[in-house]
DNA sequence: ATAATATGGTGAT
DNA sequence: TCACCCTATTATC
């Protein structure tokens, strides 16, 4: 399941398998059939992960994937087996097969509209190109919660619900304070640490934010200290779940005083 | 079999 | 804040 790691990672695993060679596109589910038919056959020219955003290049034109919630990728090398699920769209090289299922935005893109995708989403965590100090307008600037910024893909780009909760523990800020009310010393602390523990997601295609080794894993492999726990790896105290716009954040109590 | 849940996002109210 | 979109998996009858 899909935090910014998630996409920067099948960039990186699908370019070797797709840049470079013309493609066979299709839709076998059968929801997707005009945009396939406008992709199917061109040279893949490149993909870049912006955030949580996925795009194809095919020259002039862009595939643009999100995931979503429900979303996924499956690769395997050729012959393909049967699609599995609903498959949105199936790519084929000559030597690998790339099916998108349940994606939440899957369109086709000219010049134009992949730049105006791009440029509506903040500074990509992920990417050596991120200018945190936009970020940091934005927060400085907001009333709205720490919680609620860094999630905020306009904000910044790449966090998701489970790395929300796990970088805010981490840096011992309670979710629920004002952006203007962070100092500029705990917003490079974020910023810092969604770099390191993203790029280690990638790395290790699973959300990790315990230092060091741990025998739990989760089902999807995560390893983190307080997303859906009851209590505090560092201080043994209880963690407290509550909403933020209608999604699930944990804090503890103890070691992230309320503000 | 049916419901509930999920690491996301948009657009209307 | 809510309705809604999209799918797979698990939990509950």
């Amino acid at each position: 399941m899909p935090e910014g790691h998630t996409i920067h990672r099948a960039a990186r695993d699908q370019r070797p398998m797709l840049v470079g060679q013309a493609l066979d596109v299709s839709s076998p589910q059968g929801r997707f059939m005009a945009g396939a038919a406008r992709l199917d056959g061109r040279r893949c020219t490149g993909i870049d992960a912006h955030g949580k955003h996925l795009l194809y290049r095919f020259g002039e034109l862009s595939l643009h994937i999100h995931l979503g919630l429900f979303g996924r990728f499956r690769c395997a090398r050729r012959p393909a087996a049967e699609p599995k699920g609903e498959v949105r769209v199936r790519m084929m090289s000559g030597t690998h097969t790339v099916d998108i299922n349940g994606p939440n935005s899957c369109e086709v893109l000219d010049t134009g509209g992949a730049a105006a995708l791009v440029s509506r989403i903040g500074p990509d965590v992920l990417r050596a190109d991120a200018d945190p100090e936009r970020a940091w307008q934005r927060i400085s600037r907001s009333r709205a919660s720490i919680g609620q910024l860094i999630m905020d893909q306009s904000v910044m780009a790449g966090i998701g619900n489970i790395y929300r909760s796990e970088i805010l523990w981490r840096q011992r800020i309670h979710p629920d304070r004002p952006g203007s009310l962070l100092p500029r010393e705990a917003f490079d602390r974020i910023w810092a640490d969604a770099v390191s523990l993203l790029t280690l997601g990638v790395k290790s295609n699973a959300i990790i934010t315990v230092d060091g080794m741990k025998k739990s894993k989760s089902r999807y492999g995560e390893r983190v200290n307080i997303f859906a726990k009851d209590a505090c790896p560092a201080c043994g105290g209880p963690i407290t779940a509550f909403e933020i716009a209608g999604r699930r954040a944990f804090a503890c109590t103890a070691c992230q005083p309320k503000p």
